[in-house]
DNA sequence: CTAATTGCAAATACTTTGCTGGCTG
DNA sequence: CAGCCAGCAAAGTATTTGCAATTAG
């Protein structure tokens, strides 16, 4: 019944409305990164009293929180994914497809760490996206 | 007296007019990695016949020819810098000024074609920045 | 009961675009 | 001289905010 982000937002002591918790519940749910437009439709879908600003406020609450990350794929919009300390990950932007996979590799952290250090900085935050094209085409094109 | 970005654009038969060249010449120039207001405001020091509008579209303009290369690092707007074949870089920020270096790392480069072939892709392009804090603080400075 | 939260609509910030006269090639 | 280009202001997106009513703790 409690969504894990919903949890967050508990030990967080953050004041849970109806609102705040569906939200929390849709974020916990999506597999995807959805962005805010997607959010609101999928948040009134389970309670329509949902308003865009109040999702808005909420994901920036989230975000400000450390519960949720935002990203700026492609497109204009940002997107959110739920924070999970025990999962970091990259991220890989099928450029044809405009699916977002995930991916985690320790030599790439290790290495913009030891990059950072190297100019004098101790590395606080970083952001990696990889475009690319898939090598093989769909299974039954037979475009070749 | 021929800017290295008007050159660009003369190679790509792009139309030169007195606008374009300013802003190319501008972007030349720069070895910060300014935004749309600060461009404006640099080609307007040189000739105040430029708007805005025109700014706006002819980074649109070059960047769609590849003459130049945009980026969304913390804040809100799109900030731009020459394309340079022969120089490609990625970015650091220095999260206490906001200060932007530009480094370039042989193994990081390598690392990412290889994650990305491992994921079945091959790889289009990239957007790499690490966020850090200096090491060492600011000279004068014995808080330790 | 008090302070935080919400919905609504208006306001903002950034960027794009329709139109008309002007300039490039 | 045909077609692209610039300026201007109006229109678009994406996001934020003021205000009065509502609700959590």
């Amino acid at each position: 019944m409690t969504s894990p982000i919903e949890q967050a937002c508990i030990d967080k002591s953050l004041k849970m409305t109806d609102q705040r918790r569906v939200i929390a519940r849709v974020l916990s749910d999506a597999e995807d990164h959805p962005d805010v437009d997607e959010v609101h439709h999928r948040a009134v879908a389970i309670d329509a009293r949902i308003s865009l600003a109040t999702v808005y406020r909420t994901l920036r609450l989230f975000e400000d929180s450390g519960i949720i990350q935002s990203h700026v794929f492609g497109g204009p919009r940002s997107r959110y994914e739920a924070t999970d300390d025990d999962d970091h990950h990259d991220h890989l932007i099928n450029v044809e497809t405009g699916q977002v996979i995930e991916f985690f590799d320790e030599e790439l952290e290790g290495l913009q760490e030891k990059i950072a250090a190297r100019l004098g900085f101790r590395l606080v935050d970083h952001r990696l996206e990889l475009y690319g094209k898939p090598v093989k085409p769909a299974p039954g094109n037979n475009k070749a």
